[in-house]
DNA sequence: TTGCATTTCAAACGTGTGTATGAAACTATC
DNA sequence: GATAGTTTCATACACACGTTTGAAATGCAA
């Protein structure tokens, strides 16, 4: 392992090409094309196809699944323990939409790699997804405990719709754009989270200002998650 | 054209497969053998593998690209040609959700079909998902009548959202149930829709109570569901 | 029946794919 | 500079796929 030049090769024009031609159209031969490395340097490096789009995928939403535990850790830090619905929802879609759609970001790569994986899902990458789960507790735990007395249920909800608005709007900005006919502005990223943000505290607390101390006391919902780590 | 025997059987055993296993898993050769024609009959009926697929989309969509439109229709008349925001949104989500996660429909293969090409996106079902954007227009002739003085981005937003909701609920519906740990209630298909709705509302009048612009009754042709908090 | 169009069939075609192989070229350590 | 371990390379493998072919079977009208 002296030097990983081929390895990164593979990885940059693998990424490169996914995102702008989707995986559906681009072969091993097309990728090492593209890096100008021997075809069986693939599967020397990677082991398999599938386990190259992988380390593509993991290595980019960790760096945003870390962004968004990082946002949290500092919105509840901030408010003793305690973080704002709001900020809580910001955490949760401020990093995938200023992945994805933000204006430094825009056109780059990576951002639009993701996007390729948000449109057209592939098995590796399903995987992958389907382990995200245990991440998303951790937002569930925080929402629980800005909004107690809200029922569990009201909370996934909440959690499902503000992931329904920014996963869509990543995956659907062509057509939003062209179904508007550019009334919907998609370049202004953080009015973007805004809107989504309002919405989903919105779909939270019911329309009302969000207020602690639910005056309606709601008996506690059957059963509390057990122990969330990792 | 005497007999479609063998193309209909060639239609109902591709949407089974397609349903159960997904349009990577699932060749020609699968789908004639459990259809018991012969493997060139397809190319012969349906002109190619795309082709095929995109009989069984567009099918499936019509239905409720008509049902949709119908209850709007139903909605405008009988608000007097304004029908309520709430309606609108109801026509828009409510024979989606009801196709896809209805419980007469519940497993039903057409069903399951429609939620694997949401999940899926093969190229064929991206294009014709595409030219889907003008009757998505007539939704917001609609919005603009029934909430006037909204500015058009505002309305592109709702329905985007709205569509958002719907859709991610029918692409992410096992993830929820599995986050939730069944506490999402995925089988009370009337519950979401109303869910679903009351957000997209709340999304397009700012949260405020709805202006309730026609006095008529705002009751869509199918059952609606008082919104329950829990 | 005859004649013609439609439909079915078995078999193959051609290609594109991910992966495997085994030798050659490198690199580092002694 | 010999040796062992790592990396690169050209090449081939195996095969699954959608599609095509051309003949056989079937349907249908006169």
């Amino acid at each position: 392992m002296a030097s990983d030049h081929t390895r990164s090769a593979i990885l940059a024009a693998a990424e490169r090409l996914y995102a702008d031609r989707g995986f559906g159209d681009v072969t091993l031969r097309d990728i090492v094309a593209e890096a100008n490395v021997n075809l069986a340097a693939v599967n020397y490096h990677f082991g398999s196809k599938d386990e190259l789009i992988a380390e593509l995928f993991v290595t980019r939403s960790l760096a945003t699944n870390r962004e968004r535990l990082n946002e949290l850790k500092a919105a509840e830090e901030a408010g003793g323990g305690r973080a704002s619905i709001e900020a809580i929802m910001h955490a949760l879609v401020g990093p995938t939409l200023r992945g994805c759609l933000g204006p430094d970001r825009e056109g780059s790569t990576a951002a639009r790699f993701m996007i390729r994986a948000s449109i057209e899902s592939v098995p590796p990458i399903r995987r992958i997804k389907n382990r995200e789960v245990d991440h998303l507790r951790k937002f569930v735990a925080a929402m629980r405990r800005s909004l107690p007395g809200r029922g569990d249920a009201e909370l996934y909800w909440g959690l499902h719709f503000a992931l329904a608005m920014s996963h869509h709007t990543i995956r659907e900005k062509e057509r939003l754009t062209k179904l508007s006919e550019g009334q919907c502005d998609l370049n202004d990223v953080n009015a973007i989270v805004e809107r989504v943000v309002a919405v989903s505290v919105m779909a939270l607390t019911g329309g009302e200002p969000a207020k602690k101390a639910p005056a309606r006391s709601m008996a506690p919902p059957y059963g509390r998650l057990t122990r969330q780590d990792l």
